[in-house]
DNA sequence: GTATCTGCAAATGTTTTGCACTCCA
DNA sequence: TGGAGTGCAAAACATTTGCAGATAC
């Protein structure tokens, strides 16, 4: 999504359009990866020297809230960011912690798959996570 | 798997056999659902007063490193436990935080889905996970 | 006997909160 | 101008760690 359609759909849904969360949209528009708070925090703070974490961590939630991003839990405690929302995978590596994106396959049959005494649960979203060793830190001895 | 397999187990890969490691073997045997490490640590208190959240959180490493359990991943800071460690997915409620067992159909077909520039990647977990809201949720206003 | 395990308390690291100030609409 | 948003520092939270003493084998 185009930035300006991002701050267009957050002023519509009565959000206030703050630089902070513009700078922030960008970095994540920019980040290549799955960035973590912190990450993005440190990104940030190049634009804005006083911005917090805390404010990184609101502006986080509200784009998630709002379907712009997506959080990876990635470990006990660390989430990582997704600005591609569209159904797909991850490989995270249990070595150095990145995550790499799996395409998704069966996502509509997985959506479909719920047991029939579940079926009054309402899904609003699908993860599928590999978790293993990347070939990078498989070549690595140690 | 018998809790007396499970010790043998343990007991197999060089690990001592201390009451604290059985009963809380014992107690994830008897579990219903889904239990948290507080929840565990309840239980244990009941039979060792002296138990300490170290050792709960000890022996859950220890039995999530040797395949007895499984660690689901809920939300920012909460993980659950499971000792169905048979290929199956989960479904989270986001409102009362309950999990519940799925099916995973495609387990084996998702599996063997990496793409050709992963095919150096080492698998070692695959986690399909449901977010949304429970029946029960769904039923009351708020 | 001794290396592993436990229990305690203190530390860690991430995320959240309270509150005064700021600034977007 | 007023209320949403920010920045700061402190709090909250689950989890981890260091270490002395206990104990399985």
């Amino acid at each position: 999504m185009e930035i300006k359609d991002t701050i267009a759909l957050l002023k519509s849904r009565g959000y206030r359009i703050t630089p902070q969360r513009v700078a922030i949209i960008r970095i994540l528009r920019d980040h290549e990866g799955h960035p973590g708070a912190e990450e993005v925090f440190r990104s940030a703070i190049q634009v804005y020297p006083n911005i917090s974490m805390a404010t990184v961590y609101n502006v986080m939630e509200v784009l998630e809230k709002e379907g712009i991003i997506r959080a990876i839990a990635v470990s006990k405690n660390s989430r990582r960011y997704d600005s591609n929302v569209k159904p797909h995978g991850h490989f995270i590596c249990d070595n150095c912690g990145r995550v790499f994106d799996i395409p998704m396959k069966y996502y509509e049959a997985c959506m479909k798959e719920l047991p029939i005494e579940l079926t009054d649960f309402e899904v609003r979203s699908l993860e599928l996570i590999y978790k293993g060793t990347c070939s990078d830190c498989k070549k690595k001895p140690l």
